[in-house]
RNA sequence: GGAGAGGUGUCCGAGCGGUUUAAGGAGAAGGUCUUGAAAACCUUUGUGGCAGCAAUGCUACCGUGGGUUCGAAUCCCACCCUCUCCGCCA
């Protein structure tokens, strides 16, 4: 959530920024239920202030009195205070000033590129084809065991999901980053409203049966749920983390010609990175995230491209957000393999964490995200632009030591 | 899953119907002393909301949600979580 202070005092800028964002929020009926709220709420406090003086006198007629009025408008209050909050929430994080404004993906600003697209002399294949010929990705007994966009690793596949995720580990360790492995399933307060808010905002989260647990689609729910309602010191930051963890997301309704294999999947492994940082911090912070998340994939040597979001393609947590799309041989085209949000203080407000500032105060924190590796897409992307003309496929370089000595996956 | 104990402010910890405007301690900040530091001493130190230019005032908050009462951290009910023991289990 966004701070109150903003729509009372600048409405119109916030109006704005969620426009930009194309999300419609009615700000002055918001601000209409906030002062009925505040009317009652007055009048609710000093009747409140009238019960405890008379049961400090001890004067029990008039209390009773006081506390039937009361029994009226609690409800009432609580009703109010409700409408708004369910309202109030629908504000999204307006974006920072440097965001440029557009309304979908078409005006995403590509910032930079980096690294040589493969030139084939022979007619290269998709990861789905190049996979199943090698054994080592089989979609069919993920279908026949799971369902649909569930997949089988076998043999150098299933290594190479494990080295990827080593390749990433060590090399954020070394900047300071605190591995952590978290909880694949988390409560509905954390895998609801925390990370992974997809456009259609229908919850894609699978959840338990009976009980207050969800599947998570992103480690940064539970990294980001760690420290909800804590006060952290401001010498200890900026935290650091760097999470691993399975993704489970159901992906309803999001078929097309380049959701195919492991582009869009039910479930995958990731390794997140995740930083609480000052408000004077972050945007330092992102272009650390940011810069990690190239050192990754230039260390791979993926053709890939930085993407700077547009108003309309932020979502509702994020104030900034930056993609790396690496080279995808089969679609011709760059595809998403990496995702890096300055969230700033709207995801600590909703799980309310603050640091305590040198000087005593206690404020909201900062709080961002990026994609270290998923062992879906960057796979692919490994496949389709490492692969061979015979249909076998080298390892990159700086991959190899975590390989059990294989360089190339060949056909058995 | 069974039995027991417990969840209080940044942390530890007392309180178990009405001076609780939450004791005491630690930590932190400021000050005195000191060449500087430590120690000692003094002072300050929860969060949200509402009103106010402000000083401030009022109100809510002691795991969560209900209830009893003129009055609840304190009593009752339900739930959640943590710890110890037992059972099951990789």
């Amino acid at each position: 959530m966004i701070d109150i202070k903003l729509i009372r005092e600048n409405p119109e800028k916030i109006q704005k920024a969620a426009k930009d964002k194309g999300i419609e929020i009615d700000i002055g009926h918001i601000l209409e239920i906030d002062t009925k709220f505040r009317e009652l709420s007055q009048k609710v406090q000093s009747l409140r202030e009238e019960r405890n003086k008379a049961a400090k006198e001890k004067s029990i007629e008039e209390g009773k009195r006081i506390k039937e009025e009361l029994q009226k408008l609690e409800p009432e209050l609580e009703e109010l205070e409700r409408k708004f909050a369910e309202e109030f929430n629908k504000i999204p994080n307006p974006p920072l000033p440097q965001v440029p404004v557009g309304t979908s993906e078409k005006d995403n600003i590509e910032v930079r590129k980096w690294g040589e697209v493969p030139k084939f002399n022979f007619s290269p294949k998709d990861h789905l084809e190049l996979g199943a010929s090698l054994g080592i990705l089989d979609f069919e007994t993920g279908a026949k065991v799971s369902g649909s966009q569930f997949y089988f690793l076998y043999g150098a596949g299933a290594i190479l999901e494990i080295a990827l995720v080593q390749y990433a580990i060590e090399l954020l360790h070394k900047e300071g980053f605190i591995p952590v492995i978290t909880p694949d399933l988390a409560k509905s307060r954390y895998y609801l409203g925390t990370g992974y808010s997809p456009k259609g905002d229908e919850a894609q989260t699978y959840e338990i049966d009976g009980e207050d647990l969800g599947l998570i689609a992103t480690a940064e729910v539970t990294l980001a749920g760690k420290h909800a309602d804590e006060v952290i010191s401001e010498k200890d930051l900026p935290i650091k983390y760097i999470g691993y963890s399975h993704c489970f997301r159901k992906e309803a309704g999001a078929y097309g010609k380049f959701s195919k294999g492991l582009y869009r999947v039910h479930q995958f492994t990731k390794a997140e990175m995740f930083i609480y940082c000052t408000p004077a911090d972050s945007e330092k912070m992102h272009q650390h995230i940011l810069e990690m998340e190239e050192k990754i994939y230039q260390g791979l040597d993926l053709p890939y491209r930085v993407v700077e979001m547009c108003t309309g393609d932020l979502g509702a947590m994020a104030a900034r957000k930056f993609d790396i799309e690496a080279w995808m041989p089969s679609r011709q085209e760059y595809g998403e393999v990496t995702s890096t949000s300055n969230c700033t203080d709207y995801q600590a407000r909703n799980l309310n964490i603050r640091y305590r500032t040198k000087d005593g105060r206690s404020e909201f924190l900062h709080m961002l995200n990026g994609t270290a590796i998923a062992t879906s897409r960057t796979p692919l992307a490994i496949l389709e632009n490492y692969q061979q003309e015979d249909g076998s496929v080298l390892i990159p370089k700086t991959l190899q030591k975590y390989m059990h000595g294989i360089k190339k996956i060949d056909r058995k």
